[in-house]
DNA sequence: TTGTTAATACGAAATCTATCGTAGATATTT
DNA sequence: AAATATCTACGATAGATTTCGTATTAACAA
């Protein structure tokens, strides 16, 4: 099966930064953190260890300041939260998602002909 | 705004149980949950009843054995969930998590269609 | 009526997550 | 070189969530 990576809601934030670039501080990650919460820097540094001690990161340690680089991909962290959203809200039902999603989120039109584009392609490939 | 309606994971668990059906007991409850996991039944009576506190199901006491009503409806908490995880993993864009909604999992025919239909009502209500 | 089963109430332990403070090491500046 | 700043390590605490054990009460059966 799978190995089962489910980031808690604090990794999320910091994976949020680590996917944006490659080998990235504690300080960096902090401050970006720092603009939406405010939460020490030693916090931000434990929470980074104890990923990297999950597996969720690697790091370099070469010099004193470490780097650190996401090991989650986002794709990896959206279909775990995805598969979980939909069997726990709804239902299992994956069209469901996607309706409620589109009704409740402003989509541009640019989008709407993306998924629409991305449909057809569907049922061909289904024939 | 809203009153953020946030259930624990423990806690959607049941309200799925108590979507399916209005005013359920604990034992019920119970026995749903056990086909899935393993935790004694005074662990869901303790959960049910925290839920009351805060509000997230109503009960009826008359009887020995109380039965519970979810307050929180399956839309709302599809609406919080969905909020989330567009705005940790998908990097707010909506159509980014439709996409891979329907990527990863098997939609019929009839959804898409039904997703298709949907879109067009979209774009007119847009005009 | 007495014993057994099934329910609630509720305190308390066990986990998990997030937060912080402090110590010590390593750079950097004066 | 000494003082200052910056970093990691890590233990400890706080808070939230989950789990369970025990006491008590209510229903039912013998």
């Amino acid at each position: 099966m799978n190995t089962e990576v489910k980031p808690t809601e604090s990794e999320l934030e910091i994976l949020q930064v680590l996917w944006k670039k490659e080998y990235t501080s504690v300080r960096e990650v902090h401050e970006e953190l720092a603009k939406n919460k405010d939460a020490g820097y030693t916090t931000t540094l434990k929470l980074m260890q104890i990923m990297y001690e999950k597996g969720l990161v690697e790091r370099n340690t070469d010099a004193k300041t470490h780097l650190y680089k996401a090991l989650v991909t986002r794709e990896q962290a959206q279909k775990t939260a995805l598969d979980k959203i939909i069997a726990t809200v709804f239902k299992g039902s994956a069209s469901d998602l996607v309706i409620q999603a589109l009704g409740q989120h402003t989509t541009s039109e640019a989008e709407i002909d993306a998924i629409r584009k991305y449909l057809d392609q569907f049922n061909q490939s289904k024939k």
